[in-house]
DNA sequence: AATGAATGAGTCTTCATTCAT
DNA sequence: AATGAATGAAGACTCATTCAT
């Protein structure tokens, strides 16, 4: 009968919050933003639409959450020591991270491009995402200088176009995409 | 006083309907499908929200023929002779078409990239995109087995995940993305 | 070459209004007037949109002759010579004619039943029809009265009814519905 | 402070709902079901529109409720304990049921004999109609029979064409139309 | 913290009618 | 007399968001 502690609320906010976020990218990834309400968002984690405003300002908001704990994932397990001598294990490192990511968790994946490529909500993350793809390609254009690459920035886009060339043909058809060959052509060409 | 005969409504309706298919390409590519109501398409090209459904169907078939046109262009302008013979001038001439057509229409491209992994509008096209993308990765596939590689399918299916990459880049970052050096450095890698 | 005479244009006219009409019954008929749009019946009369508006100044004015016509072959069939005076034989030729052009007509019932029974269109008409039925009924109340019925004007009331409601399960089911004895059974009750 | 109860939300619910209803089947009598728009219904109410899809589907299923409310009443009243063995004062009582709904109820049968003969509205309700239709006809078909009446089959058609016939001639002209005394000279007959 | 009733702006679509030719 | 392009006013329906409880 006593009242729960702050803690005990914080736990329990912490796992719906997770909850919800879960529940929506799953639907966002299988039906698309614009055509999963929030209603049955709500409905599918079993809480009412207005709680659902009571953990997000806005579907935005959730979205925009959802994607940033995706980034932050990303970053997590991408960093880099010293983005400007960064050295050839690092980066194969780096790429077999890149597509290990996008195996384990290809619905993620699929959201995310899905959704980078939709000009209304690619706006809400534009900025972020560019800057996170300009640290990478910094950190790839010195690689290639230090290697005496002739084109090292032409190199490291082309390198990034490439990643996001393969994710989307994997998560497009994952039965059938050699992902793991692909891989090592890549690795193979640097 | 008299009719107009049938030459001139042809005339009036062929450049009625390539005028509204531009336009609503344009803002397709620019806010996305679903954020593009068709009250703003028909703003946008001067005409009556009445009229688009005298030219198309449904909002559905606008953007079905607007694909369709795009697809058409694209076969035309990469048709090969003997898919089972491609030689590596033709190759390179296909590349080279590729970014041609990607550099020349970025609206297109635009629309095409943000509605394929969109899995509601994708079923739309889905079978035709895929035989044309099959066909093509099948005179790949030849290629390099004439050429020798040790891995043709892995090779081809990388090749067209690299067009796709470079494409969602290039238009994601139209001013920036080094478009002409990336396609010399993919011919140079033939 | 000579200019057609003004006999001529109307014939022209008069035939053509008839096959708009003809047509029009017939699709109101089957799909009911709201759900029969203007563009439909120019489309199965192999006429313009814009001819329909020379022949009829609104749908509702088509509407409004369609049925006019149909009273006007119901008052000619079934005219009453003297209707103080109306004897047993004319009453029989009258519930016979009755039959008969529902039997003959059904196309035309079916459309005076559906419409009858909608208020908006009721109201196009509900004047008009009145004094036909009320004319009819004054008929049948003399003819009882003459006959020595207790209640003729409840009586008249009924037959009525029961013309209505035989014709409507008539068009309701053609085939199995039982016109012919029903007629003799309703004679008989005479 | 504390969410509202189940209980709570099922008045809401019970209550709106039936004010839906009501509002609606009245005006679909007065006006037409195809020309009275939600929005009318909604103002009516005192509701949004939105709401009213809170509620119902669609105004098809709408509709559909509010006939099938009525036919529940209908069979409720008319209940038949045993058809095949059906005696006179049960028939009276089942007619005078019939005329004591109709004069209770006009909008309905208003509502009821304007949709009866509108071909894309009675698909809706076809076949429960004609199954109510056909078990009370085979009903009177077996009382006729008792009876030792020649035409049992065309009795009962004729019957129930004539139960439609008044109610359409009353609740066309209710003021006027003698019910009672119909309903008398009817029972009177049997 | 929690509910779901309620709102209202926005979306697609239809169609009677007009009009330039 | 004839065409069909063009309009615009409606209509059904959806859904993010708010709010009383």
């Amino acid at each position: 009968m006593s009242p729960r502690t702050k803690k005990q609320f914080n736990a329990i906010r912490k796992e719906k919050e997770s909850l919800i976020l879960q529940t929506a990218l799953s639907m966002f990834a299988s039906k698309g933003f614009e055509s999963t309400p929030v209603s049955a968002i709500a409905k599918e984690a079993g809480i009412s639409k207005g709680l659902m405003y009571n953990y997000f300002e806005s579907k935005e908001d959730l979205l925009r959450k959802i994607l940033h704990e995706g980034m932050d994932d990303f970053m997590e397990t991408l960093k880099i020591e010293d983005p400007n001598r960064i050295k050839k294990p690092e980066l194969e490192y780096f790429i077999r991270q890149n597509f290990h990511l996008l195996a384990k968790n290809p619905d993620y994946y699929k959201l995310y491009f899905s959704l980078i490529l939709q000009p209304k909500v690619f706006s809400i993350l534009e900025n972020e995402m560019m800057a996170i793809l300009g640290s990478f390609i910094n950190a790839f254009v010195n690689y290639f200088e230090q290697k005496g690459e002739k084109n090292p920035y032409v190199k490291a886009r082309y390198m990034f176009a490439v990643f996001d060339g393969v994710g989307m043909h994997y998560i497009s058809d994952i039965d059938n995409f050699p992902l793991e060959e692909v891989e090592k052509m890549i690795i193979d060409q640097l």
